[in-house]
DNA sequence: CAATAGTCTTGACAATTGACTATATTTGAT
DNA sequence: ATCAAATATAGTCAATTGTCAAGACTATTG
């Protein structure tokens, strides 16, 4: 019965090409074998090996990543960390305009390692935080629930709160915890009422319970997050800048010494308070440059922070801005 | 006061060789820009380019790994799976001479994703065993615990079962319980008067309490382990044969149903027993070549694998073996 | 302050890889 | 059996990467 053997071994077999993919795969990455030798050892012609080499990067058979301890283990993050008494702190190499992407990066293959089992993880909105749940890659963490921190707001970019709560956790196998409600109402009465509706108090509880956070601080200049989105006018904020405000987290007003300072549009604001902000198992303020300095700066001193991933220049910065104190 | 000032930026700066190594580093690996166009970037020869790289990876900040999926993803190893009842199998191209390299490498790869935090992991012992720890690399585990599963024994090629759990807890970050006891002693009495000591009754815990375990099952010809480390000799072997020996977990013989067939020397020995090593939540086998399909077929049938770690060949026996009954 | 030993950098050359073409071979469908 | 489509091969060339010896630089020491 040689037809009924014929197609027991197709069964069985690997699939011819899938075999060589594999093979060529693990020889070239793992045994260090180069295409000729390869081409060699499965008695295919070099051009297959190419061919197969690149189906296998393109298929995203295999991962090349850097070890997050080094840009938490050199001179620069240790200095930083206790200079600001932060757990651990992650610096990147300045890059000139691509240096908020590689911080983004950075952040997104830090974060899975300072996650585990069972955390709840709030996430905060704004570009920065939308860079994060972008440049995440795929990476299981059992039993992780992520939770949208602040409500939803219609930003002009196209990245809104619930986008990057959803792409993280998505990244991550965890579950979601979406905010169903907008960031602003237009009465500070029907912000209260939402806020009494069962579903949303079940949200908010999850907001309150989560034990770890990412976000990144705002800047309140010109080209600020808040007047970008409309959630704040120019002249408001020049009222606030008056009594000192320094920076913005999850759309609330810091001084420089991460202290809030209150607002009018915040009653009608549905998202986590700053009190709630603070004192978290771990909370990763992610951020960069020029601009960044002071805003990174209140917000460590707020307590808001036990995390910091940035790059070498703002670092430095940092460090003299406190210096020269 | 210059001289201050140069102190002070000196302490705050990245060293320059650093900084290049980092950002040549990420350049070329997440950014995908080639050597020229780093050195140009970083005003350097690309010869220094190289040279960082090359620094990069010797000091292993560059992880290259394979995606364990699609070594447990294909159709050879669903139908393994299926065919013998296992939870996952995972299956790496046969290549003469180096293919139980690729299943130990393979299966080192693979154990991590097998954790989690909390799990008690029991080691067993042997060359196979002996190479996955060899080849296991770093990666954190959170409360992970590493199990040495039998006594330690001096054997001629200088892996003792006491470095097999111990380079693996130190890959993992995990503590280590190591068995402080010979593997074998010349007398069953003092085997009893060991095993109730109070140290070795704690460490006995630890080994019954592991929830999840890797090992190998040995061979029993000739060639094979026990003779080869003197815990049998031939003639010993011969009985067992008659006896139907199909195979070797921790010292112990099985049948070809996985059956525990009583041996003298096992009242002078010290490690888990084969009733223990059952129903693991996990327990993950590792193990390749023609001489090696016995003795899996057999462990696999006494209900001792939950995961299976073999290359394609052996598969196919495996499954041959089968379709043959 | 010169000598020296060590490290770092470089430019030139060699090897490897990636891309492409034309041609052969296999596979599957009719 | 035959064709069409898919896949593999051989060969070539340009781009990229790796090697290495020579030179530049640095720190140390007598």
């Amino acid at each position: 019965m040689p037809e009924s053997k014929q197609r027991s071994t197709d069964e069985i077999r690997l699939d011819r090409q899938e075999r060589a993919i594999l093979d060529a795969t693990w020889s070239y990455y793992h045994e260090g074998l180069n295409q000729n030798e390869i081409a060699a050892k499965l008695e295919i012609s070099r051009a297959s090996v190419v061919n197969y080499l690149s189906e296998a990067r393109k298929r995203g058979y295999i991962r090349v990543s850097l070890d997050p301890s080094i840009f938490t283990d050199h001179q620069l993050s240790q200095k930083v960390a206790e200079t600001f008494g932060l757990k651990q702190v992650s610096i990147v190499p300045s890059a000139g305009g691509s240096t908020e992407e590689r911080v983004a990066k950075m952040a997104a293959d830090w974060l899975p390692h300072l996650l585990q089992k069972g955390d709840r993880l709030g996430v905060a909105w704004g570009e920065t935080i939308f860079q994060v749940s972008e440049a995440a890659s795929r990476q299981t963490i059992d039993d992780l629930e992520v939770v949208q921190l602040v409500g939803s707001y219609p930003a002009a970019k196209g990245f809104s709160a619930e986008i990057c709560s959803a792409m993280l956790a998505r990244q991550f196998s965890a579950t979601c915890v979406n905010l169903h409600v907008p960031l602003l109402l237009s009465d500070k009465e029907l912000a209260h009422r939402l806020l009494a509706e069962p579903v949303i108090m079940e949200q908010m509880s999850a907001v309150m319970n989560c034990n770890k956070t990412i976000f990144a601080c705002g800047t309140c200049n010109e080209d600020s997050h808040i007047l970008k989105t409309g959630l704040m006018d120019l002249e408001q904020l020049d009222i606030y800048k008056e009594r000192g405000v320094a920076g913005v987290i999850c759309g609330r007003l810091i001084d420089e010494d991460g202290n809030h300072i209150p607002t009018s549009v915040e009653e009608r604001m549905i998202g986590i308070t700053l009190d709630q902000m603070k004192g978290k198992e771990m909370g990763l303020l992610v951020g960069s440059g020029q601009t960044r300095v002071a805003p990174i700066l209140a917000a460590i001193k707020g307590g808001y922070a036990t995390h910091l991933a940035t790059c070498d220049d703002t670092a430095k910065m940092l460090l003299e801005r406190v210096a020269n104190e």
